[in-house]
RNA sequence: GCCGAAGUGGCGGAACUGGUAGACGCGCUGGACUCAAAAUCCAGUCUGGCUUACCCCAGGUGAGGGUUCGAGUCCCUCCUUCGGCACCA
């Protein structure tokens, strides 16, 4: 009988359904272990071959900890809410809640035809008012939440109300002044608008990118996915949620340290972040009362400061300009308002405008000219730098443009360059109360924060790069914000018992024609009655981003049904956290990031148990066209899974995407190499089953040689040391080598051909549930126990030794195994090959490693 | 420009803590089976040389140096590719 492949694999996907053979329940034996991969969103284009590859990494991992006796949770769900749907709904009139479902379907039978082994009972969708309920529910807690910077964490807002009520903001560094007893006669709204500055959600007036053929804002982080393809974002200011992500800038480094990530996927987060550490520096300035603080990472650079740079929306310009330069600031503010960040950032030639002010560099009392300049960004430090043109590339770019004084004050050693910007020694950087010269720079900066800090001049400061996350979008397919706006200017929150807020109904989805997203059509959707206070007011129209929903899911595997909670803690406290999770490197940053965010939160309200969501991450590397190049439908390259199955079975598929080369690695596809690994199959399936069904199977009982088993043992300890560390390609290959050996024998031992099938199941589960079948079992094997090997019956009786001379391989040696050094000694100095070499040469030395080599060293 | 990852046959890729470079697969060549083809099976396949005894010799892991008895693996310099960041003071 021929491998049937579709019937076998049709076969067992019914079957593992009807029995729901990966249903994994919560007091399941043996420890938990949680693999997890990234949910797709599901576009309309359906699967693609990059989804498989990652889904068959957990996959295989997953039946094989099954095996191994591990209670397994793997489960798959929809990232469901997102853009592509609502354009699609704009040209159409289709609600994108009915072309979701659809491409979820479209999805399901995908993904169901790979023989992934998901415990369905768990799956989730994002856009399902029983799920964003909970992700409108965790927004809330964001809500209600504010960072008490002295314990480093999340506390419910109501805390504060508290601490207000008793000492006021004494206690509380960086916050505005207010005494217990003006908070206590402060009105309802004046309590809410000071209490709004310190939640962990709140809405702030900030520049944003604004798209108008999108009709939406987009994140910083997602305006050059945007701008790549062709739409053009500009800059307004809005008023728009914000997450004050910035507060766990420091957790969010320090926490990333034990975690098994990639190390480009680290160094991306904490690039992202940009921690560093420096000093802030007030600049008194000349008749005036304000002062101007900068951030300066070189606080050892401080005497030669020659002017000073705000960002054209630093608050103080106005105040610093004199009145015959009110016209050029005026306009250059102007001018630089209406340019993205993006458009300054990719003007390399330097811009700006003298204010007609003056400031004192606080080492040297010299007078120093303010400019402002769109090189200083407003959203970094203080908004506002010292220029120190001689140790600085932009501020010597300034200078020279502008002609400003450069002043030299470090000393890097090696002549003169034009602008020296690494560390060296400090040099004319005195005056009556300190002198940096002579001291290194590490020296000189702590030296001068020292003085600073003495003289109430400065502080040591951290900064980071890290914004404050851009939450709302003007969308209609996404999760609505529970938020009221009323009509006193108060915000109230939907009460948790009225969740979920569900989105309305509309006929069109056009964007609403104002900044507001089409929600606001929607008018007996928006306006409403607050419960609580009885006022009116209008129900926010913002929706919140893609990244809200899978922020989360990780946990809603846990308790899929919950109608009470999230997640039930006792359940959260079983699986988590994720063991292994695998994705895209595309998501090194964004998803990540904010779920790390979300969870770090949930974690300080007491919600989960974990400080990190995900302990072990790898990313499948991406695959390529047959032709080496990105997958493009305009390169007519892509590659179809529907097709690949069609013609050679999922478990060639899964197979050859697992063959290529390592998981992380980007690999082209190769047709030829699927009917590499199909061949492959074909030839383990006529290991068992004969051509001819009167023949039977072609297992036999009795003893096997010693050379097959040591090569089985061999197989079993290689398939498993793999698995473990995702290096399925090698697994493969060492199954081929099996087979290789299995098709030469005559008589095929069924003491070795049984557990075969179990090491090839995680691999190619379809063909090892038949065989395991015809092998006479009643039973799935994907609970059997997984294969053990014996060490000494995998070793080599024989070792080769290579006979060296200086290095060179001189001939070859065949001994028992563990032959002594003496004896290979012996061997290699008596070998006649060997001879040709040494004789008459003097030796030097000989090096011998047992079971490897001896190399003797000869003079001449 | 800065940071990160990586450069191995005709191709995808193996090679544990420095110890026979090229496992396994693809492709190619030859053979068996067949009227023939497909499928399958067997053998060969880094390059050059010498013999034609697949015996041996020389070279070979992006380039050039170095450490070592011995380097794909460790160190230095450079080149290339991919990914990320890009006026972050």
């Amino acid at each position: 009988m021929k491998y049937d492949f579709a019937a076998i694999e049709a076969k067992w996907q019914d079957f593992w359904e009807e029995h729901r053979t990966f249903r994994v329940t919560d007091d399941a034996p043996g420890p938990k272990l949680f693999i997890l991969d990234m949910f797709p969103y599901p576009s309309g284009a359906g699967l693609h071959v990059g989804h498989p590859e990652g889904y068959t990494a957990t996959d295989i991992l997953s039946r094989y900890k099954r095996m191994k006796g591990l209670s397994v949770l793997h489960p798959m769900g929809w990232d469901a809410f997102g853009l592509p749907a609502e354009r699609y709904a704009m040209k159409t009139n289709i609600h994108p809640r009915v072309t979701t479902a659809q491409n979820i379907e479209t999805f399901r039978r995908q993904i169901r035809m790979l023989g992934l082994s998901y415990d369905w009972d768990r799956e989730v969708n994002t856009s399902d008012p029983a799920y964003y309920r909970w992700t409108q529910w965790i927004f809330l807690q964001i809500y209600n939440a504010w960072f008490d910077p002295r314990a480093r964490k999340a506390r419910p807002i109501a805390t504060l109300e508290v601490e207000l009520a008793a000492s006021g903001t004494v206690n509380l560094p960086d916050a505005p002044t207010v005494s217990a007893a003006e908070w206590k006669q402060w009105s309802r709204k004046q309590r809410h608008d000071f209490l709004a500055q310190f939640r962990l959600a709140y809405i702030a007036d900030v520049p944003v990118n604004w798209c108008e053929a999108l009709g939406t804002v987009l994140a910083n982080e997602e305006v050059a996915e945007w701008t790549e393809k062709g739409f053009t974002v500009e800059r307004r200011p809005m008023k728009q949620w914000m997450m004050r992500i910035t507060a766990y800038a420091e957790r969010l480094l320090e926490d990333a340290a034990v975690l098994d990530w990639p190390a480009s996927t680290q160094e991306q987060q904490r690039n992202w972040i940009g921690r560093s550490e420096g000093a802030e520096v007030r600049f008194r300035v000349v008749d005036r009362e304000e002062a101007l603080t900068v951030f300066t990472t070189r606080p050892d650079t401080l005497f030669g400061a020659t002017y000073m740079v705000l960002a054209p929306e630093h608050p103080l310009v106005d105040a610093m300009t004199s009145p015959e330069h009110t016209e050029q600031v005026r306009m250059y503010r102007a001018s630089a308002a209406r340019k993205s960040d993006v458009e300054r950032g990719a003007e390399k030639d330097k811009t700006g405008v003298f204010t007609g002010g003056y400031a004192l560099n606080p080492a040297t009392g010299g007078r120093i000219p303010i400019w402002i300049a769109d090189y200083v960004l407003m959203g970094y430090g203080t908004g506002a730098i010292m220029a120190v043109p001689a140790h600085d590339d932009r501020d010597m770019a300034f200078a020279k443009k502008f002609d400003l004084p450069i002043m030299p004050v470090v000393d890097g050693g090696t002549g003169a360059p034009e602008c020296f910007v690494e560390e060296g020694t400090a040099v004319n950087s005195a005056n009556a109360e300190i002198s940096l010269n002579g001291l290194p720079t590490r020296e000189a900066k702590s030296a001068m924060i020292r003085w600073l800090t003495d003289k109430g001049l400065g502080r040591s400061a951290v900064q980071y790069k890290l914004r404050d996350w851009l939450f709302s979008r003007q969308r209609y397919w996404g999760e609505p914000i529970p938020i009221i706006h009323l009509e006193d200017g108060t915000l109230a929150t939907v009460p948790e018992d009225q969740l979920p807020l569900r989105l309305p109904d509309l006929a069109k989805f056009q964007p609403s024609g104002t900044t507001e997203s089409p929600l606001a059509l929607a008018t007996d959707w928006v306006n409403c009655v607050d419960p609580v206070t009885t006022l009116k007011g209008r129900r926010e129209t913002n929706t919140m981003p893609q990244w809200a929903g899978s922020c989360w899911y990780y946990l809603r595997y846990i308790d899929p049904k919950n109608e009470k909670a999230f997640c039930d803690p006792a359940k959260e406290r079983h699986w988590m956290p994720v063991d292994q999770y695998v994705g895209g490197s595309e998501h090194a940053v964004l998803h990540l990031m904010y779920a790390r965010f979300w969870h770090k939160v949930l974690n300080d309200l007491g919600h989960v148990s974990t400080k990190e969501p995900f302990l072990r991450l790898r990313h499948q590397g991406i695959i390529l066209g047959e032709d080496s190049r990105k997958m493009s439908k305009s390169r007519g390259n892509v590659v179809n899974p529907d097709d690949v199955v069609k013609q050679y079975g999922a478990d060639a598929m899964r197979l050859f995407e697992m063959f290529m080369g390592p998981l992380e690695e980007m690999k082209p596809w190769s047709t030829r190499g699927v009917e590499g690994v199909y061949r492959f199959l074909n030839r383990v399936w006529r290991l068992y089953v004969a051509d001819d069904d009167a023949h039977g199977l072609l297992v036999a009982d009795g003893a096997p040689g010693e050379a097959f088993e040591r090569v089985y043992h061999q197989t079993v300890r290689k398939v498993t040391e793999d698995i473990e560390s995702l290096r399925f390609n090698t697994a493969i290959a060492q199954m081929m080598i099996f087979v290789n050996e299995a098709t030469k024998l005559d008589g095929r031992p069924r003491s070795i051909m049984e557990p075969f099938v179990l090491l090839l199941a995680p691999f190619a589960p379809h063909l090892a549930e038949e065989l395991w079948q015809r092998l006479g079992h009643a039973e799935t094997l994907a609970y059997e126990a997984w294969p053990v090997y014996d060490a000494a019956k995998a070793a080599e009786p024989e070792a080769e030794i290579v006979l060296q001379v200086n290095g060179k391989v001189r001939s070859k040696l065949a001994v028992p195994a563990d032959t002594g050094r003496e004896e290979l000694e012996r061997l290699a100095t008596a070998d006649a090959a060997v001879r040709k070499y040494t004789d008459g040469r003097k030796v030097v030395k000989i090096i011998v490693v047992p079971n490897k080599l001896v190399n003797i060293v000869v003079a001449g």
